[in-house]
DNA sequence: CTGAAAGCGCTTACAG
DNA sequence: CTGAAAGCGCTTACAG
């Protein structure tokens, strides 16, 4: 392996000139930095990271947590993250919860993470008082993505999930349905994390606006996948007569209404209206009605709040939306960067037939 | 931030030895041992991942190379590595290609990879000559997972794509199916890569297994996509008279499919049959008939493959599986392992309608 | 079984 | 603008 005295012997030069014109810095020459970098071309160097990291005091890493790559929001999220920190030259380290509760005892309570990255990202990942305590303790910049419990000083990117939900309800109410039934996740559940308080919350508050009393044997709890949603249904059609609509807290539990209504014999839309939120890949494949929400968006915009302080030349990091304005060492809870949320309708929503 | 020398004055012994017990190396008496870790753990003590790595020369990093971490099978394969990777200590460096060819050559062309990780894993990832000439350099140890171009000495791990199209074929054939479609990657799609070559090749030694003549109008190149899926049927529907069944070449293909014949008035399976290959998550959801290919084992197996010669303790690599016989310096190429793949018939293909 | 010392390959004040 | 030297926090022969 070539290293920084061989580039440095055939420049010419010393190896502190080597880094500092290989990084870019302003106080090389011209010249010399020609002679450098041609140096570097023809040996083929690269820098050894981990050298260069542990001299520096830098990583030039950035951690994200994910529940799961696999979901449909995660690995989109993941995604533009990964774009991002790509074209600024930081590499990307994933954990992967995966309902692993071990793993997440290791990742976030341990130390591990302070010597390893310069910042991290975390994505609806739930925290209890200790994980709190904990990544406080690692001084690290960070962000969190999706509702729930915060880190204190850290931004918080996400959408409004109340009004997500409130939204979808809306659409159903719109279309003349009363016996709209929730599906959503359950405590248990670390998928849904605190996001399925917030989308029942939003579901109750529009049915009251209308006058419509809540029925709990419409309310049913179970996982944020396909799976849980075809329980969910499931167990709402053996409760009696079906609701018209269903509205489920994200697509892939309405996926799963709509294959649980199919094999229980009930079309969609005609004999029951399925909505979710998020405006999956599939979604459109399905005919899904739904409520959009900006994922790579939030990926991107959580990048760029983290990369800014670390010296990364981004553009406007909030482009036309509210900037957190907590300074990162007070105690005032940064408020929360609110990304916006769409109605999209396709065919799985109608108004419920004619009695 | 404590380090090894806090410890070690803490325990009253030397950082070799600290080091030694942390490690869990045999040469640490028993006593010693409980003292240093009591030390440590009092102290919240966690190595620095770049000092260890500089000064021992191994990076306890695997990077995964993927073209998307958003598709189904990449995403999979990229969790139950990660799974895999994780409880065996070792980080994740995710590099998703997401067609930049500039990250691509960035990647796989310079010695960046060298410095940073101990092995490789390439999920599909196209190789130019260059490429390979480059990772060869690397003498790094590393795993290709899918079809495709190879690097020498490395293992392979796939599915036999020609098989798992004669498959979704012979599938269609015994349905009483004669004018059966097939849509498929272009030779630009970095995401079928050469899978697409194969199932092609399956598809049509299969229909010449029947004396059925291959019609190139009912052949059409598109992406690996759900949209490919959709502008290739639309594609296929603007040529004439349809098909009665398509086989896409993979699941996310015959998703776009199901969207353009419904978009067309063409019911499935009544009016056109439709089978893909993966087994996708959403494939339940959709009724879709499919091969499924198990990308969670692929991803997995090719882990232990390579964490086996790093020292990792792992259990059999090769479950009642052919291993690869080649030896990793040798120049015979090493032989692929084969997963099994499997028919799975749900609701998208049935007989043609008598006419 | 344990320690002193060298070294991993860089970057960073400090001088000049 | 450039270089000599120290130092980043570990691990690894080498002795004992």
């Amino acid at each position: 392996m070539t290293k920084i005295d061989d580039v440095a012997r055939l420049a010419g030069v010393s190896t502190a000139t080597v880094s500092r014109a290989l990084r870019g810095l302003p106080t090389v020459s011209a010249a010399t930095r020609r002679r450098v970098l041609a140096a570097a071309e023809q040996l083929q160097y690269a820098v050894s990271p981990n050298a260069s990291r542990l001299a520096g005091g830098k990583t030039g890493t950035v951690a994200i947590v994910v529940p799961r790559i696999t979901r449909w929001f995660f690995g989109t999220v993941v995604e533009s993250v990964e774009d991002f920190l790509d074209q600024n030259g930081y590499d990307l380290l994933l954990y992967n919860l995966g309902g692993r509760e071990q793993t997440r005892q290791r990742v976030l309570r341990t130390a591990s993470l302070h010597k390893r990255v310069d910042a991290i990202i975390l994505v609806a990942t739930p925290l209890r008082p200790a994980d709190v305590t904990a990544l406080t303790k690692l001084a690290l910049p960070g962000v969190t993505i999706s509702s729930g419990s915060g880190v204190p000083g850290w931004p918080c990117v996400r959408i409004d999930d109340v009004a997500a939900a409130r939204t979808a309800t809306r659409h159903l109410l719109d279309l003349g349905h009363t016996r709209i039934a929730h599906i959503s996740g359950d405590p248990d559940d670390e998928l849904a994390f605190t996001t399925h308080l917030d989308r029942r919350h939003g579901y109750q508050e529009e049915l009251r606006a209308d006058g419509i009393p809540t029925d709990p044997s419409l309310d049913v709890e179970s996982q944020f996948t396909i799976d849980g949603g075809i329980r969910a249904t499931a167990e709402l059609l053996a409760r009696g007569e079906p609701p018209t609509a269903i509205f489920a807290a994200c697509d892939e539990m309405a996926m799963g209404a709509m294959t649980a209504l199919r094999d229980a014999g009930l079309r969609v839309p005609q004999d029951v209206s399925v909505i979710g939120i998020d405006d999956h890949d599939l979604a459109g494949v399905l005919g899904l009605s739904t409520v959009a929400q900006p994922a790579a968006e939030q990926g991107l915009l959580a990048a760029r709040i983290l990369l800014d302080p670390l010296g990364v030349r981004t553009a406007d990091p909030y482009p036309g939306l509210v900037p957190p304005t907590g300074d990162a060492d007070g105690d005032s809870p940064t408020p929360p960067v609110i990304l916006p949320t769409r109605l999209v309708v396709r065919e799985s929503t109608a108004p419920p037939r004619a009695h």
